[in-house]
RNA sequence: GGCGGCAUAGCCAAGUGGUAAGGCCGAGGUCUGCAAAACCUCUAUCCCCAGUCCGAUUCUGGGUGCCGCCUCCA
């Protein structure tokens, strides 16, 4: 059973999908007028991880994401950079391609845009028109008249005197009602426009997102999502046009689901916020970010948050998370390595039969709490798809395993060839955990546990063997003034060596 | 001004009508020539007041603070 936060009830409700086994998502995309920043990742990094745990849970899942690439700010900076509207808007769809891939987010089974629907979305005002729920004004502009419709703000939880009450906007003389919005601006010199029943123009905000989520998933659907700054009045409005147009109430999104903003000094991060940007510069667009940092760390940070939660990002919690998948990965290898060589029988020794069956029981212990773990992770996703519990239970099995790879080490534990086999079943678990949350995608950056750096070349390592092996003959003669210096001087290089039991280690320090 | 939301340890952050997960930092320990790493252990009564209840951090009301939306915004 799946519970999820349902903004049109403010309470969690029981997921049921309109059809058995089929979960369908439209979420709204960016409007591709410059580079995404950290904030816009948030909603496609949250429903990323929603579709994966949906998926794996049996459901067919169809995914809707747009791209409102025709709108105001993409025709001011064409103009201001005088290129083409569709110039700015490739570019910044490809920028944002960039960016999610970089954090894992799997790819929409479609991406509609405003200028690829635009047929639809004529078709749709049309009705609008039609059935009376909009108005057309002279010039060729056309309007949503919200009076004609019932319940206008449920979404948001406020009426049409709450708004006029609190109005802070001139209104436009020409409309019905001040809330009226526009659905068809008529053309104006330098904008790009489209032929349609009223003139020339192009759509108004909001419509696109109608159309195209009835063109691709139909009358109705089951869940709505985006940041929680569009709940008014994109959302609002959405419901309202989709609504009337298809003339039942019970169209359109069953489930809303917002996530919370992402936050720098407790404000909400915002490229017009002119002096966040500034304070954040080199550091603010998710570019910005992934090139000092892997894009799986970003993600974790993203995700160990609930999504309905504010997020405060900075550099420090990046590296904190940074850590803390460094952990995540190292459990991983030690995992891995564990299972693949006790399997293979590479460790079988005479244990002894008292021996044997201490080390059956530790292991055994092992994919049993893994399996517990496992049911708390899913338990976690299935309530309102809260990450940041399931994370915490992915982490716990880590603990487990580096404990045991580390009792192990120390002798502790003997390997049996039934570890091995019990161990596989264990990486699986914590791999399953892992698609989930979507990491372990990319080859993982971080230390090493053997004596070389993945990130070296060939000459560094020979040079770093010649010098630990020079270091460790002044280790054997106890000279410990040659030793550290030499091990001071890599670090002040960039070169971090740890001394173990089974030798000298090095990595890049991070 | 209208509407909505949030308030948990130094920091980040889950959660519950029966005295609060996890991470970071900090303290102690094991190991070690030292250091680091790793592993083990420890660290909060949940903004204030009132009410409901056998019992509230969790429910209700009031207060305070912060944030968001109402203009573009993920």
């Amino acid at each position: 059973m799946i519970k999820v936060f349902n903004t049109m009830s403010r309470t969690k409700e029981i997921f049921k999908p309109l059809k058995k086994g089929e979960v369908s998502i439209y979420c709204c995309g960016v409007t591709p007028y410059n580079a995404p920043h950290i904030g816009n990742a948030r909603p496609f990094v949250t429903w990323d991880v929603i579709r994966r745990f949906l998926a794996k849970s049996g459901y067919k899942v169809t995914y809707i994401q747009n791209f409102t690439d025709v709108d105001d700010k993409i025709i001011k900076t064409a103009n201001e950079q005088g290129v083409t509207w569709k110039d700015v808007a490739e570019k910044n769809i490809a920028a944002y391609f960039k960016s999610m891939d970089a954090l894992n987010v799997r790819r929409a089974d479609f991406y509609p845009s405003v200028s690829e629907t635009m047929d639809d979305i004529i078709k749709m005002i049309q009705t609008l028109v039609d059935k009376g729920f909009a108005y057309v004004l002279d010039n060729g502009d056309v309007f949503y008249s919200v009076e004609k419709i019932k319940n206008y703000g449920k979404l948001s939880k406020r009426t049409l005197d709450d708004m006029l009450a609190g109005a802070r906007v001139a209104v436009d003389e020409r409309k019905h009602h001040p809330m009226d919005f526009a659905l068809w601006k008529s053309a104006k010199p330098g904008e790009p426009s489209w032929e349609s029943p009223w003139g020339k123009g192009r759509p108004g905000w909001h419509i696109e997102c109608s159309a195209m989520s009835l063109k691709y998933l139909g009358e109705k659907f089951d869940f709505h999502g985006g940041g929680s700054d569009l709940i008014f009045p994109h959302h609002e409005n959405e419901i309202a046009q989709s609504q009337a147009a298809i003339g039942d109430e019970n169209s359109f999104a069953q489930y809303w689901i917002h996530n919370g903003f992402i936050t720098d000094g407790n404000e909400k991060v915002s490229k017009s916020n002119k002096e966040m940007v500034k304070r954040n510069k080199g550091f603010f667009t998710v570019e910005e970010i992934l090139a000092k940092y892997p894009g799986e760390v970003v993600r974790l940070l993203l995700l160990q948050t609930h999504y309905r939660n504010p997020l405060e990002f900075n550099e420090e919690r990046v590296i904190e998370a940074q850590e803390f998948f460094g952990k995540l990965a190292k459990a991983y290898w030690q995992l891995d390595t564990l299972a693949r060589k006790i399997h293979a029988g590479e460790f079988i020794k005479d244990t002894g039969e008292k021996n044997f069956a201490i080390t059956v029981s530790r292991a055994g212990g092992l994919v049993e709490e893994s399996e517990r773990l496992l049911a708390n992770f899913y338990d976690a996703m299935s309530d309102d798809f809260n990450t940041a519990l399931a994370i915490t239970h992915l982490f716990e099995l880590a603990q487990e395993v580096s404990s045991y790879y580390d009792d192990f080490n120390a002798g502790k534990i003997l390997p049996v060839t039934i570890d091995g086999d019990i161990l596989l079943r264990v990486r699986d678990i914590y791999l399953e955990m892992a698609s989930i949350i979507g990491i372990f995608e990319q080859p993982v950056p971080v230390e090493k546990v053997e004596e070389k750096s993945e990130a070296s070349s060939e000459l560094v390592d020979a040079l770093m063997k010649i010098i630990l092996s020079l270091r460790q003959e002044a280790r054997a003669a106890k000279n410990w003034a040659v030793a550290d210096k030499i091990r001071d001087e890599l670090k002040s290089a960039g070169i971090t060596v740890e001394d173990t039991a089974q030798g000298a280690t090095w990595k890049r320090s991070l």
